[in-house]
RNA sequence: GCCUCUGUAGCUCAGUUGGUAGAGCAGGGGACUGAAAAUCCCCGUGUCGAUGGUUCGAUUCCGUCCGGAGGCA
């Protein structure tokens, strides 16, 4: 068996700690952080993106956090290489690599090895497939893909799901592959990681709502609507857009609705979104989980160090 | 004290000319390969406030009681 480079990968719903336990393990075992969230790549949009402060970090390196602008667009394509290459610098000064995300598709990405293929996506092509749509209708659409890859229009006839129709009809035209060749073409059986899964979330889903109720009304405490009021003043770009925290405040700052309305909108879809989380992650049966509402963090901190120990140590 | 209205899913409420009920929201489950904090699919049994009565049968009609709102004294 080839030697494989240790990582730990701590993961969970928003709001459930993932931060913290992912830099006091990396104080213990000499590790740096790398984020694998959508959002926290981008710059200034710190208080939406819970983004970990210096007083979180607590002086562990982390990357992919703030470097990029909310108007460019990002991809799981370009962040599995950026990631890779910080797991490799990171080994390199004898370091562990702790990668601490709540992106599923991120993390399972990075860790299953995906191989992209070497196709940069044109915004301006997808804007016209994404119009082509709309002026066709969706079964239209699905005819046309049944046409070169009939597996996907089966699934997508099921689904309806617009996103991905304009993917498979994107993915077709600019290849000249079907979308079922090039998912198993990227599709990889090996991977260079010896990952060690921990999950948090809680017994309780109640408690991790309330967790997230307070976050949200102590993000607005923060400032959260000037930084919203900020980022309508810059253009952002698609992936920044989808952030939530500052869409569902904007009916507030247009004086449309409320301010109690919508916060209650933000919660809400800050409780779905955890939902959508654990339902990515409840797949993945390498998870070690946690439960936050029935162990203190020593506890978690503890039985995580040695999960990972036991992780590491047949290799 | 009297009168009126009201009590149905976690919430707001429909409804049943008497055959045990359904919407919205909340919530739950799931999918996920280049936008993923996105996008999409599926899911509604609840002592119809309690208790007596009429009835083959009551959540529905009648009585009483309890809770809530309003009005008159």
């Amino acid at each position: 068996m080839m030697d494989k480079i240790p990582v730990v990968a701590v993961v969970g719903p928003t709001a459930s700690g993932k931060t913290a336990l992912a830099v006091e393990i990396a104080l213990k075992l000499g590790g740096e952080v790398i984020s694998a969230d959508s959002m926290q790549i981008y710059r200034r949009m710190d208080i939406a993106t819970a983004k970990p402060d210096e007083e979180e970090t607590k002086g562990v390196r982390h990357h992919l956090i703030d470097f990029l602008d909310p108007g460019e667009s990002f991809s799981v394509a370009r962040f599995c290489e950026l990631a890779r290459e910080a797991i490799a610098d990171i080994r390199n000064r004898g370091k562990l690599p702790v990668i601490a995300g709540g992106t599923g598709l991120y993390v399972e990405s990075l860790l299953g090895n995906t191989q992209f293929y070497d196709a940069e996506v044109d915004p301006a092509f997808r804007a016209q497939i994404t119009a082509e749509l709309e002026e066709k209708g969706i079964d239209k659409m699905i005819d046309h893909i049944r046409g070169f890859d009939p597996d996907t229009a089966e699934r997508l006839s099921i689904e309806r799901n617009p996103k991905r129709i304009i993917r498979a009809v994107e993915v077709y035209r600019s290849t000249g592959i079907t979308p079922t060749e090039m998912n198993a073409r990227q599709k990889s059986d090996v991977s260079p990681y010896n990952a060690v899964k921990i999950g948090l979330t809680a017994a309780d889903r109640e408690y991790l709502y309330e967790r997230i109720n307070r976050r949200v009304d102590i993000m607005i405490e923060k400032g959260l609507l000037a930084e919203a009021e900020e980022f309508y003043k810059s253009k952002a770009g698609e992936t920044a857009s989808a952030a939530i925290g500052y869409k569902e405040l904007l009916p507030y700052i247009k004086g449309e609705l409320p301010l109690e309305v919508c916060t209650a909108n933000l919660k809400r879809a800050t409780r779905r979104y955890a939902k959508r989380q654990l339902t990515w992650f409840n797949r993945d049966k390498a998870i070690n989980w946690f439960n936050t509402d029935e162990l203190s963090f020593d506890e978690i901190l503890a039985g995580s160090l040695d999960i990972i120990k036991k992780g590491f140590s047949n290799e």
